[in-house]
Parts: C-alpha cells; sequence; structure tokens
DNA sequence: AGCCCTCGAGTTCT
DNA sequence: CTCGAGGGCT
C-alpha cells in the first residue's frame, strides 16, 4: 500500500511540473501521449484506492493557476474538458479496439432510451481552447480556459486574430452569447512562419499547436499580430436570452456560422456506435491531408435536452468524448548512440531507443543522420527524447527532454569516434562535408558487407533470397571476399556456412535435422545467384557500387557506351561528355576503373559468366561531343590549366586542326589568326607538352577513334521521344509506372520525376494530382494512357 | 556567379 | 522520405 501512494505522489507531482511548464511557462517537458498515459495512471490508482485520493489531485483540475501578468477572467459557465477515449492496443476486433467508444453509446441509449442516438461530430483541433464574449454582438472579451473555472484575459491578443469577428454579422444574435473555440496555427501557415523565422535568424516555433498557445499569451499584442492564428467555433458558454438557443448542438454550430464565426467544414452529424466509428476512420485516413493538426475526433450528443438529461461526471460532460487518435510522437529513452557504416564508408550515428510504440509500430532505432544533428538536437545516452515517425514511415528524434536530466550527473556528451567501429581504419571527414567517413576502403568489412548487400540487391543484380544476414554470415565465415566470390559458391558452401552459423549462436543444427529443406534453401540461393549472370550492363555498373553511380547515372554510362569494356577504359575526359556526368562523377567513375583490384573483381565476374547485355552501340550524340574541342572542354573542367582559352577559342581551333597531334605540331603563330590570344595559345601548346596531360589527351583521342571506329559509318537511326524529357503522373490503367517508364526510354525520352521548365510532356493517368496541375500551369503537353498507348503501338512496342 | 532540379545515399519495420 | 551535393541552365 506504501508503494502505491508513493506512486500516487510521484504522479501527483511529475503531472503538476508538466502543467506548470506547459500551462505557465509554455515550455512542455512532456508530450501529450505522455502527459495522457500517466494521468490515466493516476485516475485508475485513485478509482482503486479512493482513499488516497487528494482534492488538488491533477485529475481534478484542468491547467494551473494563471501566470501574472494577465487579468484573471471567471468563467460564469464552466469551460468543460472531455473524457478521452484512446484505441486499444493489441485488440482483435474493432469493437475492441474501441471499447470505450461502445460504452459510451451504450450508457448514452440507455440514459436517452434512443437506439441510434443523433450526434454532432468534429474534428479535435490542436490549439488552445478559449472562450469569446458578445455583447450586443460587439467582441468585449476573450479568455483563456486556464483551469476551466478562471482564465486569463486575452482580449487584445485576441482582436488581433483575424479569423474572429470583432463584430456579429447580421442582427439576430442574442445580448449577451460566449463563443468557445479552438486558437490553432494551421499547418501552411507555421510553415511559412517559420521558414521566415530562420532566414532572420530567429528561432523557429517548435510545432503548431505551441505557436498558437505562445501566441495568444503575448503580452504585447503586436507580437501576437504578426502570428498567423486561426479560429474555429465548437460551442457556446452563456447565452443570453437562454431561449435564443437552437435545440440541437449541430444547429447551434449552424446559427454561429451565421454571426460570421468560423466553423471547421469537417463538421458532420453521425448515428449510433456505427456511425461515430465510420467518421473517426474517415477523418483519420485524411489526417495528414488536412491543413491543421489534429489528435482526434469529438462526439456531442445533438440535442440539448438530452445532454441535459446525462449531465456532468465532475468536470466532464457525460454527453460528449474525445476519441484520440493513436499518438504520432511519444517520448522514450536513448539506450545508446552508435556508428554505423554505409556501403561508401559514410558513417551514420543511430539512437538506440528503448522500445516504445509510435502510430502504431515499435520502435527501437532512430537515425541522428550525422555529427551536426547530434550537436543541433545535443542528444547524450540517457536522454529522454521524443521520438516521431516523420511521413509517418522513419523513425525520428524530434528533441530532447533536457529539463529531465538529472542536473547533478548529467550524461556525458556523445564523442564521434576518430576510429572506423568496423575495422579500426582512421575517421576522415572533409571540409565542408557533412558526413564523416571510414578510410578503410574494402578492407573495413562493414564496407565489404555493405557492397555485397547493395550488389545483391533487388535494383542491382536481382538476387533473391541473398539478404544481409545471410552475406554476414558469408564474409564472417570467409566464404566471401569479393562480388565475384558469389559466383563460385555452391549448395554445399550454403550447407556449410549454415551449419558454423549454427554452432556460433548455439542453435540445434537445425540443417542436420531438416536436411531436405536446407538443401531446398541453399539450392534456391544457389539457383538465383546463377539467373543474375543474365543481366544488363547498367545493372551490373550500378551494383559495382561506383562512389555518386546510382541507377540513373549507371542508365546514362550503358546508354552512352553501350559496352562495358569502353567504360571500364575510359579517361575522365571522355566520361565527361556523358549526360549528368561533370568533373567529381567522372572522376570517381575513372578512380574506380583505375584501381587494379576492382579491374580483378570486373575480370573475375566476366569469366565466373556473368553477361551484361547492352546494345553494343556507341551513342551517335557522345561522339559528336568529343571532337578535338570536346577533348580539350573536358580536360580544362578537369582542372587542365588553360586559363584564359575560352569557349569559343577551344571550338575555333577545334575546327581548324584535325587531331591533338596536328595541334601538338603547329607552331603557336597558327593561333593567333584564329583570335586566340599568345597567352593562352602557349598554355595550351605547353599543356599538350606536358608529361601528365600530353599523353592522357592523345590516349583518350584513341578511345574515341576506336569508338567511332566500332560505331561504323551507319549512325543510330533517331528515336522518336529523342531529348524528351517525359513525366508520369497519376495511375495508368494497362502498364506499372516502371513499365511505362521502360517504355518510353526505349522510345529515346528521359523520364522525370517532377514538372519543370525543362519537361516536354506529361502523360496524366487516373487520379493525377499536383504535377498535372503544375503541367497545365507551364502549358507543358499533357497526354493521356490512350495517347501513349498508340504511340507506342506505333513503334511496335507492347506493355 | 547564382539558382533550380535531379540524383545519390542513407534509413525503419513488417 | 529527407538531406546534401552535383550538374546544367540563365
Amino acid at each position: 500500500m506504501t508503494d502505491v501512494a508513493e506512486r500516487m505522489a510521484e504522479l501527483r507531482r511529475q503531472l503538476d511540473e508538466a502543467n506548470y511548464r506547459y500551462f505557465v511557462l509554455d515550455d512542455p517537458s512532456l508530450t501529450d501521449a505522455e502527459y495522457d498515459r500517466l494521468l490515466r495512471e493516476l485516475e485508475q490508482l485513485e478509482a482503486a484506492h479512493p482513499e488516497l485520493a487528494e482534492p488538488d489531485s491533477p485529475t481534478r483540475r484542468v491547467g494551473a493557476a494563471p501566470a501574472e501578468g494577465f487579468a484573471e477572467v471567471r468563467h460564469e459557465v464552466p469551460m468543460l474538458s472531455l473524457t478521452n477515449a484512446f484505441e486499444v492496443e493489441g485488440a482483435s476486433n474493432e469493437q475492441e479496439r474501441h471499447r470505450e467508444v461502445a460504452e459510451f453509446v451504450r450508457r448514452i441509449v440507455e440514459a436517452t432510451g434512443d437506439p441510434e442516438p443523433e450526434f454532432s461530430v468534429e474534428p479535435k483541433l490542436d490549439g488552445l481552447a478559449v472562450s469569446l464574449r458578445y455583447e450586443e454582438g460587439r467582441l468585449v472579451r476573450a479568455a483563456t480556459r486556464g483551469d476551466g473555472t478562471h482564465g486569463e484575459d486575452v482580449t487584445a491578443n485576441a482582436r488581433t486574430i483575424r479569423a474572429i469577428p470583432l463584430r456579429l454579422r447580421g442582427s439576430g444574435w442574442p445580448a449577451v452569447l460566449e463563443v468557445r473555440g479552438e486558437v490553432f496555427m494551421p499547418r501552411a501557415a507555421f510553415e511559412a512562419f517559420n521558414a521566415r523565422a530562420r532566414e532572420r535568424g530567429e528561432r523557429p516555433l517548435a510545432n503548431p499547436r505551441n505557436g498558437a498557445a505562445g501566441s495568444l499569451r503575448q503580452l504585447d499584442p503586436a507580437v501576437t499580430a504578426a502570428r498567423p492564428l486561426a479560429f474555429f467555433a465548437y460551442g457556446v458558454g452563456v447565452v443570453e436570452p437562454a431561449s435564443a438557443l437552437p435545440e440541437r448542438h449541430s444547429l447551434t454550430l449552424r446559427w454561429l456560422r451565421g454571426f460570421g464565426l468560423p466553423i471547421c467544414p469537417e463538421v458532420d452529424t453521425a448515428r449510433g456506435l456505427e456511425g461515430l466509428l465510420a467518421y473517426y476512420r474517415r477523418i483519420g485516413a485524411m489526417r495528414d491531408r488536412l491543413p491543421w493538426d489534429i489528435d482526434g475526433v469529438v462526439y456531442k450528443l445533438d440535442r440539448h435536452d438530452l445532454q441535459q438529461r446525462l449531465g456532468y461526471v465532475a468536470r466532464a460532460p457525460r454527453w460528449a468524448l474525445a476519441h484520440k487518435f493513436p499518438a504520432q510522437e511519444q517520448v522514450t529513452t536513448v539506450e545508446a548512440i552508435e556508428v554505423q557504416v554505409g556501403r561508401t564508408g559514410a558513417l551514420t550515428p543511430v539512437a538506440r531507443l528503448a522500445p516504445v510504440a509510435v502510430a502504431g509500430v515499435t520502435v527501437t532505432n532512430a537515425t541522428l543522420h550525422n555529427a551536426d544533428q547530434i550537436a543541433r538536437l545535443d542528444v547524450r545516452p540517457g536522454d529522454r527524447v521524443v521520438v516521431r515517425r516523420a511521413g509517418d514511415v522513419i523513425p525520428e528524434v524530434v528533441r530532447v527532454l533536457h529539463a529531465l536530466r538529472d542536473p547533478s550527473r548529467p550524461p556525458p556528451p556523445f564523442v564521434w569516434p576518430t576510429q572506423c567501429p568496423a575495422c579500426g581504419a582512421a575517421v576522415v571527414r572533409a571540409e565542408g562535408e557533412a558526413v564523416a567517413r571510414c578510410s578503410g576502403g574494402l578492407y573495413c568489412p562493414a564496407q565489404r558487407k555493405q557492397a555485397l548487400v547493395h550488389f545483391a540487391s533487388r535494383r542491382a543484380m536481382d538476387i533473391d533470397g541473398l539478404g544481409e544476414r545471410i552475406i554476414d554470415d558469408l564474409v564472417e565465415f570467409g566464404f566471401v571476399r569479393s562480388v565475384a566470390d558469389l559466383y563460385r559458391l555452391g549448395v554445399e558452401d550454403f550447407l556449410e556456412m549454415k551449419r558454423r552459423a549454427e554452432a556460433r549462436d548455439g542453435m540445434v543444427p537445425a540443417t542436420v535435422r531438416e536436411g531436405r529443406i536446407a538443401t531446398r534453401w541453399a539450392e534456391k540461393l544457389v539457383a538465383a545467384i546463377d539467373a543474375s549472370r543474365d543481366t544488363t550492363l547498367e545493372r551490373l555498373l550500378f551494383a559495382l557500387g561506383i562512389l555518386q553511380i546510382g541507377e540513373e547515372t549507371a542508365k546514362a554510362l550503358a546508354r552512352a557506351f553501350g559496352d562495358l569494356d569502353l567504360i571500364r577504359h575510359a579517361d575522365a575526359i571522355v566520361l565527361l561528355a556523358v549526360p549528368d556526368v561533370g568533373p567529381k562523377v567522372a572522376a570517381s567513375i575513372a578512380a574506380f576503373f583505375a584501381e587494379t583490384h576492382n579491374q580483378e573483381v570486373i575480370d573475375a565476374l566476366l569469366a565466373a559468366g556473368v553477361r551484361p547485355r547492352s546494345s553494343g552501340r556507341v551513342d551517335p550524340d557522345l561522339l559528336a561531343r568529343l571532337d578535338l574541342a570536346g577533348l580539350l572542354q573536358g580536360a580544362k573542367r578537369l582542372g587542365a590549366p588553360l586559363e584564359g582559352l575560352g569557349e569559343t577559342s577551344i571550338e575555333r581551333i577545334g575546327r581548324q586542326f584535325s587531331a591533338i597531334e596536328a595541334l601538338r605540331a603547329a607552331a603557336p603563330e597558327r593561333l593567333v589568326p584564329l583570335g586566340v590570344a599568345p597567352e593562352p595559345a602557349a598554355a595550351l601548346l605547353a599543356l599538350l607538352a606536358d608529361p601528365h596531360w600530353g599523353p592522357r589527351l592523345s590516349a583518350a583521342e584513341d578511345q574515341v577513334r576506336r569508338m567511332r571506329e566500332r560505331a561504323g559509318a551507319a549512325g543510330a537511326p533517331s528515336l522518336p521521344l529523342a531529348g524528351w524529357t517525359v513525366v508520369l503522373t497519376g495511375t495508368l490503367a494497362s502498364l506499372t509506372r516502371d513499365q511505362a517508364a521502360g517504355l518510353l526510354e526505349q522510345l529515346g525520352a528521359k523520364v522525370a520525376g517532377s514538372v519543370s521548365g525543362r519537361t516536354r510532356l506529361v502523360v496524366a493517368g487516373e487520379a493525377a494530382g499536383s504535377k498535372l496541375a503544375k503541367a497545365r500551369a507551364l502549358g507543358v503537353e499533357v497526354w493521356d494512357e490512350a495517347r501513349l498507348l498508340a504511340l507506342l503501338e506505333q513503334h511496335g512496342l507492347r506493355p
């Protein structure tokens, strides 16, 4: 019993503290979810042990006393709080999951005798509740809720909110009307406000709710006026004469709207439990698309006379219920901060979290991105943190609850490692770059493993079943060092690997017990590896894991050269002629192929029977760009010392000379008639004599010559959509987006993800959204699916 | 020289 | 999905 009493005291202390910080200081230390959880625990304990309940318990009041600086206002008709209902986690069916709502409806059915009572339903906005008093149609006072009976006078601030009318419209209003509603900050306004604040170097608001609450409690109304606040009315307080009030809540809202008061557009009515839950689901589904933050929906028995009959429990009406959505933010503890090593050696800090349920899934990890982010958040092992699922998918640490740190023993700050946690190599962070990298390269086991995972992944070599777990073991037991080793593995190798893994994990050797199944598994893997031998050049290029080479650049390279052999021996000068390849990317590719080890791996892959399919045809546009001028231009972009030699000069020189050799043999005087000043001319000839650049340019020229020979005189037939940038939007009926993109590319088009000035065509399927709108705004040509199919048909392509 | 767009890379959980 | 940075256009 003492334990229970202590726990209750602790809960009361925590809740009081949270109230104080939230209501008085506007600096919350707990999330709503955390606060609600503590409050409910205390409620349950008080219900189970009424003798230990205290009259001033946080469960008996809505908020803390008003802060100094605002006059106190007494609410004649108290501003009520609502009973909250939450989803029951892990419930097997709808009824059970919404048990509290079902009980709410059942009680009302019993009390009213109506088997399907009618409710007024509305979204529960996340803002600040206020009461607006209108006398003779004029706004005379605005007050915050405070503790429900005493609030703060915020008239001056409320008057600055444009959504709040200073005078009621029309003439049918009662002599005294108190309007209850929510002041909030629409999401877009919040984003815009913060963007501006950041531009000016001011502190951005933490979230729209705090933005609203903080703004209304500014002592200087000018500050409030600058904040983009909005208001929705959802009820009434004092109404004189009382007879003016309509008979139903839904009619009351309409009545208020008639006076020029904003009402939430999603307000509706619903019948019975099924009607309420349907509304809950409908609003829940559109939650992310709504322009304001909501944390649930509110159900109110529609008829006022029936409301009267049901009455109140403490401060909460029995005729209304707030049905809350599962929390999207939760508080948990950082158990450790670890550093992961990625495929490229990038070091990423990850917070290991005490497991916590956020919007339906259990979260245990959250990325911290990089050192800057850790510094910005000031997150340390042991900290209590607010976790959110960003975009409802990837968990992220929103902020650290620094107030909850024990000031006498603050946790030690996270120290960035100087050595790679996987291989011990030095950690380097290039100047001006956000990421730190392990310098171990392929000697680092973590990088090697990730390189293998990438190689096998779906968009690369697509080796089905070869996931991270298996690759870990293959590397650990020495079966595989490079990607080429995969093609040497047999069924027995996989079985042996599994036996060792099981022995290591101290498991019953299932391989032995379930020999058949294990053998089937190994055979499948070997077959999947075998199947990957038949691949395309672009997939293989992507799979190699060359820094800066993703799917798109791999595709561009494959399309331009049409042959692996040309690419793996190409100089950066030649690579630069590929569209979307600039100096950095070209250098990265050349550096990769300059490594003997990488060339050996490619040889081993080819020897193992990997056959990258490719057109075998050099893109004529590429060759066109690789004339003498193109080569010189490329050398200049790669840092060759050709200051003062402009583009037009290079063009002229290229037209005048047939080849590098001819230029090298030329006297400087021959360049002068071309309009080239003496110094740049000398610089150019010096470059050709330079022991590094001279031979390099000649070699590049040789490469281009070989490519020309290979291309032959035929020349490529031009494709119907060559040079077109096409964007797909909406859902196509007869083919997937990927298929459509593939077919369009076969016609020579470049398929982009978003509409811009460069877009030549938009293909719009069903339910096309913003991209279509933007295309129309920009006057971009728009096709429907039928038109696309007709074009494909015309060129012998079928979905 | 500066801006806009696109691409690459990393991330979570079922 | 989000960030950062590379590439190319104005």
